[in-house]
DNA sequence: AATCAATGGACCATTTATGGACCATATGAC
DNA sequence: GTCATATGGTCCATAAATGGTCCATTGATT
């Protein structure tokens, strides 16, 4: 039946719900909205009311709350989509959120950088025979995935995820869990059947092959190297998909 | 969360227009059921209720309920089955083990040798002014700790932490507030006093303020060469104490 | 008097939500 | 096995919501 259809007799009802003093000016709808944004009362990505019920809540006119909008807009805490709304772009406090949905994947492929290779080392220096076995399947796993960019996507998970196992450090462990928590999770892995070409699993697929033979070396200068010329193309794949 | 609008004394004018006084999108709807799951008030295999319920549930059409499951599902919260329903896919981490009592020092140094480098790189490319005054707070701070171990040592972790708050990064932001918890948790603390000689922490200071100016000049090599130098330092300082 | 912000109203283009209907599959009762 | 029911998958035409824009008017400050 009959949707929303809010704003009708309702606006006299509220006639208490603000202090609707003169204070409306754009400024101050402007800084009270950035004081719930920060505060979390929106959370990352949520939609702000409409600009119609936000001006009945501070009593202004539609533009002023416009205005204050524009404002949040200028300083990147905002973002507004004609026909759908004003949205958070502001990212408060992980802690409390869903990390996986706050990170980009270019910020999780700038943190793979960094832990990763060093990870590589400490897999040379601390990985067990049985480690290099599962190792071993692992990359047997990946290496028969016939150019499916899904197949390969969840073979290599496990494969970096082996190499994790490998430094035997239980710190490590759990951090790169939670990197391949995020790395699984991220939404936009949509981009991933125009990134994982064939070609692109071939080339990576001889860079893990090559990884894992100078692990097996013991050779950890080896071992940094390849991670991390396999990561900044990753991340170059990943920037050239798009500009 | 949010929900601006209070439903206060409009019970006598509302006979019947609304039914439910949310502003109903597929956002925020995918955003309370993505908290219910990871609060675990569905959990891992759990069923959810069938759309028809969702959607009176939340006063919706269904469709808008099958749009917010759509993107549940692709951020892997979800699998839905025809005919079946939507099953939680989430494993929400255990968390058994407190990770802090399972990390001896030395593995924790090993990780922060991974980590923290390359931290710095991203520092120097990441971080703003706000960012620079923050880190040079914390700076004086720890430089004020009159050879006082105890207070170094917390100042240490101050200052760390703003580096990693350089980073700008989410994701990067997250995992080193673990790393620094372990840090602050673990249990070989007692070491301290002898590895924390006046001495040590002035070479440390002096380190940290050569990070400082380095990541001021935007000198992205020079800042994690010194703080490799810097954490290679803490583990033979580590090492040396015992053997 | 001039200026400027705010107001209130109207209209536009885009996007989303709605309320059906029908289908295919799965499950359980018989 | 058969049937009824429940569930997700799909499609469609319509309605509603939403931000973007313009404009004449008002009120306060300068």
């Amino acid at each position: 039946m009959n949707r929303p259809r809010l704003h009708t007799a309702e606006s006299l009802a509220e006639v208490e719900s603000r202090p609707a003093a003169r204070s409306v000016n754009s400024a101050t709808i402007a800084s009270e909205l950035r004081r719930e944004i920060i505060d979390g009362v929106y959370a990352y990505r949520d939609r702000l009311p409409p600009e119609r019920l936000l001006a009945e809540r501070f009593g202004a006119a539609r533009g002023t709350v416009r205005a204050a909008l524009a404002r949040l807009e200028e300083t990147k805490l905002l973002t507004r989509e004609p026909g759908r709304g004003a949205f958070v772009r502001y990212r408060g406090h992980a802690e409390q959120d869903d990390i996986a949905e706050l990170t980009s994947p270019l910020e999780l492929i700038d943190v793979r950088i960094a832990v990763e290779p060093d990870m590589a080392r400490l897999a040379v220096r601390h990985a067990n025979a049985q480690d290099l076995r599962r190792m071993s399947d692992a990359l047997e796993r990946v290496e028969d995935c016939n150019g499916d960019a899904e197949v390969f996507s969840r073979g290599d998970e496990a494969f970096h995820m082996c190499l994790a196992e490998c430094t035997r450090n239980p710190l490590m462990l759990w951090l790169y869990r939670h990197i391949n928590e995020v790395r699984h999770r991220t939404q936009w892995n949509i981009r991933k059947d125009k990134i994982l070409t064939p070609q692109a699993i071939e080339g990576y697929n001889r860079q893990h092959r090559d990884l894992y033979n100078a692990i097996v070396a013991r050779d950890a200068e080896a071992a940094t190297q390849i991670l991390n010329d396999h990561l900044k193309q990753a991340r170059a794949d990943l920037l050239g998909v798009h500009p």
